[in-house]
DNA sequence: TGGATCGTTCGTGTAGGACCAACTATTTAT
DNA sequence: ATAAATAGTTGGTCCTACACGAACGATCCA
């Protein structure tokens, strides 16, 4: 993990420290403008907003259990089936039982899935236009590939975190 | 599940629309894993992740009405008081009536509250870690340079919205 | 055969936050 | 001067997203 150069003892005492800011809240504060914008073009389509990140998993990850549904989204499996049950109702996704281990549900797109998704990214157009509307387009690319790289990075569970991170290290 | 009005696009048949994804479900996943992991971190400090929104709208802005800060987080101003309190019972925040317009409250940020934030901050290095973990250094500072000119982007309520939009415009 | 695992259902609990009504203090308009 | 509008406050209700637990069928594996 990565050490930096750590706090100096005597700082003085207004510090505005410039190097420590996150972008947790950022995050937040945008994600929750964008989901808000998001939910009255959304309604419309029958999706919500965690539909539709689910939608977009799926498109990315092409076919996945839904155990790694819910690593991936973060969310408790018994929640996924929900919201699984929810997709399959309308016919915008599938699960169809593993062949190697009839367990598992291998869950994808269907093509009206697909086509729907669509539909809502165009729709969505307005919300983004609004929420990043201080960025030029050159930029908000650059955001969505930056989103895109981090969300792709692997995905640790809490359990790990904790027991790796000990102490707060910083 | 959810049956809202149906309307159907025209789209056309085949293609696999690179241009149109959006970062709303990215932003919305993100946002969320970071504020799974940040929860645990934040509770010995007394905070939860909504304080930390708001103490860092507060930094940023220097001084702001009530009114104002609910337009900027985009909650209703009864909730904003509740977030206050909290954070003003913890001597993180103070409320000084405005001396033009003695209705007003202008919020800002004590020292305190400067430097629990700092803390705070701090204390997420893990959180952002691992959540932006796929991300370099340099991407991190890009990110969070596009993330914080978003969000001081101008924020039209919803009504405005509403009323400017129209047709979905894709 | 007896665990362990995947998915499913149901039920409970908590938290964020919208929204409404009513009230006070203050400003602005008539 | 008085009425209307505005900023904040309090208290209440409601909804939604989720976490979490219990119990179950199906399946895999040792």
């Amino acid at each position: 993990m990565f050490r930096g150069p750590r706090k100096l003892g005597h700082m003085s005492a207004v510090p505005t420290d410039e190097s420590e800011r996150r972008s947790g809240p950022l995050l937040q504060h945008l994600a929750r403008r964008m989901r808000l914008r998001s939910e009255s073009v959304l309604t419309p389509l029958g999706l919500r907003p965690r539909h539709l990140v689910a939608l977009t998993v799926l498109r990315d990850s092409g076919g996945i259990s839904q155990q790694g549904l819910a690593a991936t989204l973060q969310i408790d499996g018994t929640n996924v089936v929900g919201l699984l049950n929810d997709l399959e109702a309308d016919d915008l996704v599938e699960r169809r039982r593993s062949p190697e281990d009839r367990r598992r549900h291998v869950v994808s797109l269907t093509e009206a899935g697909t086509k729907r998704l669509r539909e809502a990214e165009c729709a969505l157009a307005g919300a983004e236009e609004d929420v990043l509307g201080a960025l030029a387009p050159g930029e908000r690319d650059l955001l969505y590939e930056l989103l895109r790289r981090a969300s792709q990075g692997r995905s640790s569970s809490c359990a790990e975190v904790v027991a790796e991170g000990g102490p707060d290290a910083c």
